[in-house]
DNA sequence: AATTCTTGGCTAACACTGTTAACCAAGAAT
DNA sequence: ATTCTTGGTTAACAGTGTTAGCCAAGAATT
């Protein structure tokens, strides 16, 4: 495993059990017994760490959506259950544009394929349900829903729309 | 207007001028004729700054849907017009925790009201279609769509589970 | 075997961030 | 005439990302 990986399972354990304020150079640097100056000797800068993480949290994904079972509803699930088992990583992976340049190729359509399958090929319900999902995701993990409010009941309504 | 506004109007100016990283303490200040220090007299910290900005920006918004004509249609132009209108402004105040003990009471369901008169009342469908709608759009400002996409046709795509 | 090159660490330092403490002048209130 | 309040000031601190310059140890080359 490269020192480059050893920094990103650094900074995933960090960001998860501190949140994204605690992950700082130094605070890398310290869990693994060195100074900060010597991250950069693998690592371009801060920003290069986060697209890291950016491309682990696409992979990681991407997996778990393709090992759903068949259908819309558990799609949705798997969706919804990952966000919420990585809250920190999913924001720090989509609250920042895509680093294109900086992903593996293929890793973006990758985490794409299950929801497009399950919209049948149609690329504008894809992206469509993909933002009914990511929107339900962001606005429960930024507590913008009400306290108490049943978002079970509303993810299933959500759905009932698209349910052919 | 209270120094605290004159504040708030400087930082929606910065915020959009020079992007959020710009929204600096020393650089509201200078704007002023001040210095950093004396921001402290009108405010408590740079949060309570942000969530100003995030009250403000509900007000807007609710002004802007609450003048769309009637129907599902106008209502999802209405929102995507003023999230692209003011995009870090939209970002700011949705990328954090709503501070309600920050934020004058109503606010909050002022701007909720015309997305749920829309639903005809139900509140899980408006939760629904306000997610739908956030997610198309903050995955549009962070740049998460292949470049070049028809995002009209989505929008168009996606509203038409719920038009009754 | 002797030399050079590369790797990956180090310390010191810089510019910048939010924030606090201590001070002070001017006008308002008593 | 005195005191209090308001809204500014400078100096300073701890913490941030980041660069420069140095150096030891092992690898590679001659």
């Amino acid at each position: 495993m490269s020192r480059r990986d050893e920094i990103l399972d650094v900074a995933v354990a960090v960001l998860e059990e501190q949140g994204p304020d605690a992950v700082t150079m130094r605070e890398l640097a310290a869990r693994m017994g060195i100074r900060a100056p010597s991250l950069y000797k693998h690592v371009r800068d801060k920003d290069d760490i986060l697209a890291g993480l950016q491309e682990r949290a696409l992979i990681d994904m991407a997996r778990h959506l393709a090992a759903a079972e068949p259908g819309l509803g558990a799609l949705a699930d798997a969706y919804r259950s990952w966000a919420m088992a990585h809250p920190r990583l999913y924001e720090v992976a989509t609250r920042r544009p895509l680093a294109r340049e900086r992903i593996a190729p293929g890793v973006e359509s990758a985490a794409a394929a299950p929801i497009v399958a399950a919209a049948g090929g149609d690329e504008h319900l894809a992206r469509a349900l993909w933002a009914l999902a990511h929107g339900l995701v962001d606005l429960e993990l930024s507590n913008r829903f009400p306290p108490g409010a049943d978002l079970d009941a509303t993810w299933r309504k959500a759905l009932t729309g698209f349910e052919k």
